[in-house]
Order: C-alpha cells, then sequence, then structure tokens
DNA sequence: TAGCACGTTGGCTTT
DNA sequence: TAAAGCCAACGTGCT
C-alpha cells in the first residue's frame, strides 16, 4: 500500500504542473512517488539534480558515476516511452528547485523519501523553500508495486513540455561533462539502468531451484562468474524496487519448500531493511565517536599499511585479488568483503573501519551509506558482531572454494604461473620455483606487510583489552541505581538458548 | 607391527 | 552481552 505524506496544499486546482524529483528511485516500476507526480498534471517535469556535494567529491570512484550516468540514460529512454523527459540538472538542490518551480510556475513537488542523514537535511531545506513557495509537496515514504504498463494506461493524458534545446540544456551528462575520463573505467560488467536491472532480475528468477535452495554461506567468494545475483548496484540506485524483488521471490517459494531467513534472498533483503533500520535512527552511525552502537576501539594508523592495502599490495594474493576486483569491476561478493575488512581491522592491520569504509564508499557500485557503515562495524567487531577471535585466513579462507587459486591468476596475472601450493603463499615458494615463475618475491610481487600468525595474537590481544574498557566506561557513565550487583547475573546460559538469542537477531 | 579406538591439539571461523 | 565450538590431523595405547 501506499502511504504518501502531503505536506503543504495551500491552492487547489484540478490539475498541477509538477516536479518529480528523482534522486534515488531510478525507475518508473514501483514508484508511487512518480505515479503521484503524473496523477492530476498537465505538465510534468522529471528531474534529476547533480548535487556538488556529489560531484566535486572524490569519495565517488569512477565505476559508479558511470553506473549513474547510464542508469540516467535509461531512465530517459523509459520517460520517453511515456512522452516525458528527463531534465538534468547541475546545482545545489534547494537553489535548483526553487529556480524551476518559479520558471515552470510548478504548484506540485514530488519525491521519494530517502532516510540517509545528508539526505534529510537536504530535503528538510527544499521543502522549507517550496512551501513558502505554495508548492504541494508529497513525499511517499512506503509503497505499492505499480506496473509501469498500467501507469501509461491511466496516465496517457500528461507530458513534458520540452524545448528544442532540451539535450544542451537538461539532457544526461556524458563522464567528460563532468570531467571525468572513460578510460579511468574498468570492463563494463554491470550496466546501469532499470531496464538492465528488470533483465538480471528475470533471469536470476527463473532459476527456480536456484532460488529456493539458496544460503547464502555456501556461496563463493572468489568464483570467477558472481556466486550471487549482484542485483546490490540496482538496489542501491533504485533502479529495482527492492519490494519488487521481495514479491517476486515470495511468488517462486510459494508451495515449494526453500531455504530460510537470514541465509535465504529473502534474508538478504531483511538484512538490507535492518541495516537502513539500524542507520535512520542511530546519530552519528557511519563513525565511531559519538555512535551509541560502536565499541570504542583505539585502531591505530599506518598509512603504509593503508596505502597497501587500498592499492592491492599487502603480499596476501587473496586478499589483493579482492581489491583488484573491487577497484577494477566494482563489485566484490560479501564474503570477499568480510576477508579483506577483518584484515584491514581486528583481523591484521589494526585500522579504524571508517578508513575500509571510505574506500569502499568510492570504490563500490553499490556502496550504500547504511549498508557499508553497518557491515564495517560488523566486521571490525565494533557493533552487531562480537566474537573476534574468529579471524579469517587471508590464506585459507579461500582455499575452501579456489583451491588452485584461479581466482587469484585472474585478477594477479603477475602470479599465474605459481602452482596451486604456493598460491595463496607465495613467499614459501624456492627462489628458483620463484624465477621459473617469472615473478619473484619482494621483487614483481610484494612480500607479506605483516606476519598474520604474529599480527593476529597481537590484535585478539588488543581487542581484550578494548572490549574490557569498553564496558568500564559504559559501566562509568551508567547511573548506580540501575547498577545490577555482578553476582546476581547469571554466568551462563544453556547452549540451546545461546542459538535461540543469535538466530533471533 | 598394522590397524583400530579414542583422546588431544591446532587451525579456522557470516548472519 | 560476548575468549566458542567444530573438524581434521595427529598421538597414544591397545590388540
Amino acid at each position: 500500500m501506499c502511504l504518501c505524506l502531503t505536506v503543504t496544499s495551500s491552492y487547489t486546482m484540478s490539475k498541477y504542473k509538477v516536479i518529480h524529483w528523482f534522486r534515488k528511485g531510478l525507475r518508473l516500476h514501483d514508484n508511487p512517488a512518480f505515479l503521484k507526480a503524473i496523477e492530476e498534471s498537465t505538465e510534468i517535469y522529471p528531474v534529476f539534480i547533480l548535487d556538488p556535494w556529489f560531484v566535486i567529491s572524490s569519495a565517488i570512484g569512477i565505476n559508479r558515476w558511470r553506473f549513474l550516468l547510464q542508469s540516467l540514460v535509461n531512465l530517459d529512454s523509459n520517460l520517453k516511452l511515456l512522452n516525458l523527459r528527463l531534465f538534468v540538472v547541475k546545482g545545489k538542490p534547494e537553489i535548483e528547485i526553487k529556480r524551476l518551480c518559479q520558471e515552470w510556475k510548478i504548484n506540485r513537488l514530488t519525491f521519494e523519501v530517502d532516510t540517509e542523514p545528508y539526505a534529510v537535511q537536504r530535503d528538510k531545506r527544499v521543502e522549507e523553500i517550496v512551501q513558502a513557495m505554495g508548492v504541494e509537496v508529497i513525499k511517499c515514504v512506503s509503497h505499492t508495486l505499480y506496473d509501469v504498463h498500467r501507469t501509461v494506461q491511466t496516465n496517457g493524458g500528461c507530458k513534458t513540455p520540452i524545448s528544442p534545446t532540451h539535450e544542451k540544456d537538461y539532457g544526461v551528462p556524458a563522464l567528460s561533462d563532468l570531467e571525468k575520463s572513460e578510460t579511468d573505467c574498468g570492463p563494463l560488467l554491470y550496466p546501469g539502468g532499470e531496464t538492465e536491472a528488470l533483465d538480471r532480475m528475470e533471469r536470476h528468477i527463473k532459476k527456480i531451484n536456484w532460488i529456493c535452495t539458496f544460503e547464502k554461506p555456501n556461496t563463493s567468494p572468489n568464483s570467477i562468474i558472481p556466486s550471487t545475483t549482484v542485483l546490490s548496484p540496482y538496489l542501491k540506485f533504485g533502479c529495482l524496487s527492492a519490494r519488487l524483488f521481495y514479491h517476486k521471490l515470495a511468488e517462486v517459494y510459494s508451495g515449494k519448500k526453500h531455504s530460510q531467513p537470514p541465509v535465504s534472498l529473502h534474508g538478504q533483503m531483511l538484512w538490507r531493511e535492518f541495516f537502513y533500520t539500524v542507520g535512520a535512527v542511530t546519530k552519528n552511525f557511519d563513525r565511531m565517536q559519538g555512535n551509541s552502537v560502536c565499541k570504542q576501539i583505539p585502531w591505530g594508523s599506518n598509512k603504509e599499511h593503508l596505502l597497501a592495502w587500498t592499492h592491492a599490495k599487502t603480499g596476501y594474493p587473496f586478499i589483493d585479488a579482492i581489491m583488484t576486483q573491487l577497484r577494477l569491476e566494482g563489485w566484490i561478493h560479501h564474503l570477499a568483503r568480510h576477508a579483506v575488512a577483518c584484515f584491514l581491522t581486528r583481523g591484521d592491520l589494526w585500522i579504524s573501519w571508517e578508513e575500509g569504509q571510505k574506500v569502499f564508499e568510492e570504490l563500490l557500485l553499490d556502496a550504500d551509506w547504511s549498508l557499508n557503515a553497518g557491515n564495517w562495524m560488523w566486521l571490525s567487531a565494533s557493533s552487531f558482531f562480537y566474537q573476534y577471535f574468529r579471524v579469517y585466513s587471508p590464506i585459507a579462507f579461500g582455499k575452501k572454494t579456489d583451491p588452485n587459486g584461479d581466482y587469484i591468476k585472474k585478477y594477479l596475472p603477475v602470479l599465474k604461473k605459481y602452482p596451486a601450493k604456493y598460491i595463496y603463499e607465495p613467499w614459501k615458494a624456492p627462489l628458483s620455483m620463484q624465477q621459473t615463475a617469472g615473478c619473484v618475491i619482494g621483487k614483481d610481487y610484494p612480500k607479506p606487510i605483516v606476519d598474520h600468525d604474529t599480527v593476529r595474537k597481537e590484535n585478539i590481544k588488543k581487542m581484550t583489552e578494548a572490549y574490557a574498557l569498553d564496558k568500564q566506561t559504559k559501566e562509568g557513565t551508567k547511573s548506580p541505581s540501575k547498577k545490577r550487583p555482578s553476582d546476581s547475573r547469571p554466568k551462563s546460559s544453556s547452549p540451546v538458548k545461546k542459538k535461540a538469542r543469535l538466530s533471533s537477531k
């Protein structure tokens, strides 16, 4: 069901001149705010604003820029099928929306609610400005599924007034218009846009057995062909509706035996929901300090190590292959994210998860604010997950699903002649073998920047200390009246209870 | 002494 | 809230 909020309605007209402001939600299917926009409208201006806050920021990598622009091109194409056009505008949203409302004599503004902190502030400012101008604001905070064809049938009467200079004034820019270069992009494995999103979803939905038996922990982090759907970039930009996918899955499940949350595909959607929810209501969710759910851990700083991790030069082929795939292709498997995140933080390098979060924010096509912060806290055992003695081995973990190291050889071709025995630890190969393989460790490929066995033990000890200090600090800030005597607390619980508690999360 | 049963150790680890 | 628990390799002692 669509729950729309009409924020202000200063005067009533039977017909509206409407701006629908696209931000996320770059799609026509399951888009109630857009549907609202074309209801009762004589003129509709679908607008996307290239906010300098994003354009100037170096925090968005080239591959995600390409994905976004492709999504806009596709959105414009799909709008054309409805006799509509997209207007792409550069500038600060509060200024541009105000200008366009005046220029086009707009009396209704529609958009989809966005819960990220920057968006919340931005939207509040925009709303105040247009309300003062007597523009009705409609925000949709919950949705029903809408079929595009039904939308067309119901609303064939409205159109976008187009000037002959539309492309020049409001066309989707090319990467070069944003002073970014196509040649910096990696291979185009995941084209942006709603059309591709729906195609990709349908391709997976057809695999009934695969959907019904899907269990995330059993998928491979290092297969050459992705072992999961790679719908995440499309969900991040809203090229695909999360609810549409959820319902499609439910249709497949219906009447059949199927896997369950948290490991099923439905489970993955619920994890997304979980992080969005906690991210929306937790202050400073993307930082350690001032974040009520985050353990305070005295991370170190080592610029060289951070650079080595960021640029795939740690000397651990499994880690470096993952970081190479991330930079080149913009997507890595969830468990691969675990492996490199653990390595950067509590496992090996003892560097703050906030640094890793920044790198992922730049390089991931699916970089999603809430999920990124939440998962970094998870992996660094700063929140949600606390079993910090479970450290991923940069050597053993990948071997389970790729004993021959094909994944490593693909992304680190310098090691392609290494035998399977040494592919995860090439520094152990005899020098003669290194020479025969054409890759001498320390010369053609880095030596390991840390000794995993050593730092792992040191870091686990540091985590113990950090947890103890964190607990002490938290107890110190509690009011004494609420403090329970320690001997009244249950010392332990039965395995059954523990299990139940874990799975109820 | 091979072969087996069983205890110990070490390594690893999504939800 | 939070130093567990699984598994496989290895060791030991017995027949």
